[in-house]
DNA sequence: GGCTGCCTTCCGTTCACCGGAAGCAAAGGA
DNA sequence: TCCTTTGCTTCCGGTGAACGGAAGGCAGCC
């Protein structure tokens, strides 16, 4: 133990992430402070908190939304968010407001996991989307969750309730049973222990059925999701692989369900994503997507165009 | 004064940005510490340089080079990256090394100035990109640079050196030079009265002229730079206007330079940049790019209210 | 006027942060 | 094999930076 180079998937190890707590608005009426007495009392911890109160739901809060939603005396959140907004990390509004500022934007810009994916992965985003001229999306796994690196969205295509730099869990989307059919073992475990929360009627929440699943994404090498989050929503899947073969994002394409009387027969669609992906993979320099004649394994042949 | 909300510029009062001190490697051998005394000791200054540390050029960083890119003692900077990480701020990579991790991206995301425009942009962008099948680019002002917000690249266009994420001064690009023009008075002469650095044998260096330039774009609408920072490339530029009818970002198309056997003559971009520029002010809601009959007005600003 | 909500400034107390020093581990060189 | 170098991690006592209550200034509203 203790080598700190080698095997030893130091990255998974990382707890589930926290995922904030309870999410603003601190609805439950009870004593706010103290509590548990989980406070983080470093200064650093206060400055994430104060980041944390803004989502996507909250991209403008005053000073003192923010001193509430971090949980943070306000002369403290003034203080802090003083120094922050000199820097550029927020930005002050003439409403008074504060915003995410540029220069946190800028730093962000510098996340090989997103943006470095992503400047590789666009040129064949932009081809996918201009064959399907459909919703078309890239995410990556993030503890028990993917994040949304890229998404390309037609006008006219279904809507869908994703956004760039938005979080979900990973049951029931078909990026996220890709993403957790090739995740470690450990993380699989874990997801399956925990409770699976339902969408939509068709949500999968029985954890056998979701293990049958992510074993059926990693003999076809493609997930499909029907009206999971949204039953008028069907999506498709594929894994994009990194240098050291392991697969480090996903494609997909979001198109209206047949279900709810779309037009598209998505086992079309199938053989289109996985070019995409395996075009990325390739982009990315993964050993497999390299090999001319590497057929994702198995079931390659078989699906008729 | 003292008046929070209405007149005055207060963004714009912001002092044009530090910009890193003499960037890493600190070449200059003598006594690193103390020195100037220009030390900003609180906890959230050293984070802010630590994540400074981080730019195009080093994307990862060992501890050892983050303390010495912030000039910070090793162990400080241990704790704090330490902390950085656990927040997902910084992300370690197997080989130990430290990257800007998902989490800081994600809440970068959320920048109503990047992300927020580039959202709304990108539909319009594509087309102007399939149209063209050349270097797009959408960039806005922070202090007296541009920061590129959004690009699309067709692989076999003429090289650039933007990035997204990347900064640049204002006077040798399209791109700067038509929200120069558009800025306030203010920071225009602040401009003017720095020194223009030189890039190519073609880049603007003297102040009479550059306003004289701006001039020119305030009243065509339009900005063309022939080989100002690469003597191979020529852009296009047209302002994008905000809900308040300010300029808020800028536009620009980049092909070769035909003074260098280029093939496209310039003036058959402008009305396809003048268009989408306009396109995206719509969807922002800009008033003049709502009113059909509204031509981008001929020197029309004056500093209102 | 009185009230409420929000932002800003002040200042004495205290505790979290600092960073030198020492301990480890791995890589290289003789 | 031992020694050196380089880089990472842990420890711990002193101290000054950060904390947050309190008070003051705006607006807007009843």
């Amino acid at each position: 133990m203790s080598s700190t180079t080698d095997a030893e998937p130091s990255p998974e190890a990382r707890a589930p992430r926290p995922r904030g707590r309870a999410r603003r608005g601190l609805p439950e009426g009870s004593g706010l402070s103290s509590s548990s007495g989980r406070r983080a009392p470093s200064v650093t911890g206060r400055v994430f908190s104060i980041l944390e109160a803004f989502d996507g739901d909250h991209r403008a809060l005053t000073l003192t939304e923010i001193a509430r939603a971090a949980a943070l005396p306000v002369s403290t959140a003034h203080r802090l968010v003083g120094e922050l907004a000199a820097w550029g990390a927020l930005e002050r509004g003439p409403d008074g407001a504060y915003r995410i500022g540029l220069r946190l934007w800028e730093v962000g810009s510098l996340a090989p996991r997103s943006v470095g994916l992503r400047e590789r992965a666009m040129p064949i985003l932009e081809d996918l989307y201009e064959a399907v001229r459909q919703n078309v999306q890239l995410a990556v796994r993030d503890g028990h969750e993917i994040v949304y690196v890229e998404r390309l969205a037609h006008p006219e295509a279904v809507r869908v309730f994703s956004r760039v730099g938005g979080r979900w869990p990973l049951h029931p989307t078909a990026v996220g049973q890709v993403l957790l059919a090739y995740a470690p073992p450990v993380v699989q475990e874990s997801v399956l222990a925990e409770r699976l929360a339902a969408y939509t009627s068709r949500t999968i929440t029985d954890p056998a059925v979701l293990r049958r699943v992510l074993a059926a994404v990693r003999r076809d090498g493609v997930a499909v999701c029907d009206g999971m989050i949204d039953l008028a929503a069907l999506s498709v899947a594929a894994p994009v692989r990194g240098e050291d073969d392991t697969v480090v994002a996903a494609l997909s394409v979001v198109v209206p369900s047949p279900s709810e009387g779309g037009g598209i027969e998505p086992r079309t669609l199938v053989p289109a994503v996985r070019a995409a992906a395996r075009g990325i993979s390739r982009a990315l320099g993964a050993p497999t997507a390299l090999r001319s004649d590497a057929v994702p394994r198995a079931e390659g042949r078989r699906a008729e165009s």
